[in-house]
RNA sequence: GCGCCCUUCGUCUAGUGGUCUAGGACGCCGCCCUUUCACGGCGGAAACACGGGUUCGAGUCCCGUAGGGCGUACCA
């Protein structure tokens, strides 16, 4: 039984950058017919917000992403306490004194000295009298004690992959407060929920080796693990807060992405198979392979979304997008004659806004002097409304009768005049829907 | 600083020593189709980061250099 999770902190948004993790997670559990949970990681009390939470279940449930399950490390503290215990009867949780400015200093003076800044492991020389001491006078914390060796796993990305336990500090897994930390409340959650396949970005790798020596320490097996790569900016610069900020979910659904778009990018972009299109979840998820996909930063460009919203767009019939369409107001007994016109005009539903206003009041019409006079005729030869789906065809033919102008010279004119733009709907199925008659 | 990962067309990549004169997809350019645009069809330009080595032979193996990402928290 294939069991995956996908563990954000509800300390923001949903971005493109934690994206990839939840649609790659997503993608194996429903491709195996498993377990998909979402498992929301609030150990931290300050940072969490319960309207992220709800903010996390919507950009989820836009995406088509549904889970299984869900969890809540808030609710498992005590969970976490018990093997906390059993890692304390085991020797491999030991409490540690310094406080971050010592730890901090040691860090600095490591680091002057060419080393890697790895925690010393002074605490366990300490007798249990110095112990009692530092305690009452300042509390501990609690660290994981690592076995140094080298952590080797088979990456389902990454391949044949080992991390020095030396080269790394022991995990503090309780904070001197007593707050669980992410480590700890993972490895459990991990082990306990079953988890098989923990996919999650490159720079939880170092977690990951910490982490396999708990849970084996916990005396399980470890999940399957695989470290997909990074996301930079179109020119491989790295993604900043403020780029993560304006890559929220919650904008992207603002301007108009539609989420197919999303998930058809996300579920190939960084692998060797090409970006499909496509707005079938079933076939994404049977064409998903997680080691096609390769270990190098991923240039990931937000403005590859809109020409494929766009693709989307032209595609949907009217029933998909109806209900769209009413809350922009298009809501009319034409309105499915309105997308004829429209879909293949638009690039993202926000677009539709302009033709809307076009058919109710008309545009300001851009006319070549050189032309005045053509399209002043033209106009007057216009037939009073209603128009259907043959007007402009037997209109324009009685204007090319009448001035000889025929093809671009006849057409274009009329095109600019009529809607103010070089490119546009066709016009035969836009005059039915027009409000207004145009005018010079 | 140290550790891990990475570096092939603009982009995502195929490539596991010998038809690699480096293949595909997206994008781009051109032509065709079309009373706009798009779709579709056909064609084209376009890449092995650099330097050594191993080898009869290197995009492919080794070393180094440069560059990039990540980690190195009582965050996740």
């Amino acid at each position: 039984m294939t069991v995956t999770r996908f563990a954000p902190s509800p300390t923001g948004y949903l971005h493109v950058g934690n994206l990839r993790a939840a649609v790659f997670n997503w993608l194996i559990a429903r491709q195996a017919g498993g377990t998909f949970i979402l498992r929301i990681d609030d150990t931290d009390p300050e940072r969490s917000e319960e309207r992220y939470v709800d903010a996390i279940r919507e950009d989820l449930e836009w995406l088509g992403l549904t889970w299984d399950r869900e969890e809540r490390q808030s609710a498992r503290l005590g969970r976490y306490e018990e093997v906390a215990d059993t890692l304390r009867a085991d020797g491999r949780l030991y409490e540690a004194f310094e406080t971050p400015v010592e730890l901090d200093l040691k860090r600095k003076k490591l680091l002057n000295m060419g080393k890697p800044p790895v925690y010393d492991r002074s605490a366990l020389a300490l007798s249990t009298a110095e112990k009692d001491a530092l305690r009452a006078e300042r509390g501990g914390h609690w660290r994981f004690k690592l076995d140094h060796e080298r952590i080797a796993w088979t990456d389902g990305i990454l391949g044949d992959i080992s991390i020095d336990a030396a080269s790394v500090s022991d995990p503090v897994l309780i904070r001197g407060d007593g707050q669980m930390l992410y480590t700890m409340a993972s490895v459990v959650d991990d082990t306990d929920m079953g988890i098989t396949h923990v996919v999650r970005g490159l720079d939880h790798v170092t977690n990951t080796a910490t982490q396999i020596q708990m849970i084996e320490a916990l005396g399980h097996r470890p999940p399957a693990f695989a470290h997909h790569s990074l996301l930079t900016g179109p020119k491989g610069e790295k993604l900043s807060k403020r780029d993560f900020e304006t890559s929220s979910l919650r904008d992207l659904r603002a301007a108009g992405i539609d989420p197919m778009a999303v998930l058809s990018l996300m579920a190939r972009l960084g692998s060797s198979k090409p970006v499909e299109l496509t707005e079938d979840l079933g076939a994404l998820v049977a064409g998903f392979e997680l080691n096609a996909f390769g270990a190098a930063p991923t240039k990931f460009d937000m403005g590859d979304l809109k020409p494929m919203t766009a693709r989307l767009l032209h595609a949907k019939p009217f029933e998909a997008v109806a209900s769209d369409l009413a809350a922009m107001g298009v809501d009319w007994p034409d309105a499915p004659a309105f997308w004829e016109m429209a879909r293949e005009n638009v690039e993202t539903l926000a677009d539709v806004a302009t033709l809307r206003d076009l058919c109710l009041n008309g545009a300001a019409p851009l006319v070549d002097e050189d032309d005045r006079g053509f399209v002043a005729e033209a106009f007057a030869m216009l037939p009073e409304q209603p128009w259907d789906s043959e007007t402009w065809a037997t209109w324009t033919s009685a204007v090319k009768d009448a001035t000889g102008r025929k093809g671009k010279g006849l057409f274009m004119p009329l095109r600019r005049a009529i809607t103010g733009m070089d490119r546009g709907p066709d016009i035969g199925k836009l005059l039915p829907l027009l409000r207004t008659r145009p005018t010079l």
